[in-house]
DNA sequence: CACTGGAAAATGCCGC
DNA sequence: GCGGCATTTTCCAGTG
């Protein structure tokens, strides 16, 4: 019958989800134990992220980064505009 | 700075973050499952949300009142607090 | 691509966002001056919250009747079913 | 009386957080026009972001970022990161 | 001055 | 393929 169906359906979700959260859990344990030992959190996330993220998207989007802030007259030479682009990289 | 400890909790995260893809990926194949058998994964996404929201508010309800008990030392007998009131007796 | 359209576009952007600052700004303003007055903001807050979750509880009052009407007709007549129908009405 | 104070109060945040609502509406409404005017909105943020961001603390995560990744060999193999590494240590 | 909680932003998924 | 929505993630102010 379905209804012993659903419930085994929402059960089968939930115990998921609960697993998710734990692992989840961990992921953070991680990162507050690499704070302790001097780890910035912040910037090892952006190593995940880049790290994750695919290459060629990245190249990409670095270009239309980089037209946009030329229209703009913002990435001359400046550090500031380098730091944009590498920021992208990050995103 | 430790190169091999950086790479260490760099991998340890990554490693977590892939289980919990894969964690991801099985929740989403169950709701796949459940609509080919007639369920539908919306109102079945609702159930499990609002369970979840249920039992998060169970946990949180000594919670609430205490907060209640306080907002009633600024409120006085106003309406709005009597309001507040009946809204934990509901809750 | 026109460097003028993408300048204006950053310019308003930026002056929209200026002024939704000054406007948190001077909601900061009323806790800190509430808060002077006897009236603790960490309860202040709650009450603004639970105000704005129930308006959006009530406009989508209709919409939670809706999906359990349709998970109904999932569940058919279940203990699970009936128990849903009874959480609509207390809702 | 204590009562209306309160009730002032909580209208006047309700007032202003509308208003900020509204604001945020709006700058939603011109990122999705200049995405219909071709104009990447995802780009348009980190632009946005960029200026808003305090030049020097750029240059701050951007040091620590690329010592990071050196130190996982991340960054040896770019020129473009090679630029962006001198350049730092120039400014 | 690090931590927690809540607001804001971003991402990803679902439907048309 | 795009827009809307829900979830997740990020950020930041308040607190001890």
């Amino acid at each position: 019958m379905s209804n012993n169906q659903l419930k085994a359906i929402v059960e089968r979700i939930e115990a998921l989800e609960d697993d998710k959260a734990i692992i989840a859990e961990g992921i953070k344990d991680i990162y507050t134990e690499a704070k302790s030992n001097g780890f910035d959190p912040k910037i090892l996330k952006q190593i995940v992220a880049l790290r994750k993220k695919d290459a060629a998207k990245v190249a990409e989007e670095k270009v239309l980064l980089a037209t946009y802030m030329d229209a703009l007259g913002m990435l001359a030479d400046t550090p500031l505009g380098q730091a944009a682009i590498e920021r992208v990289s990050r995103s």
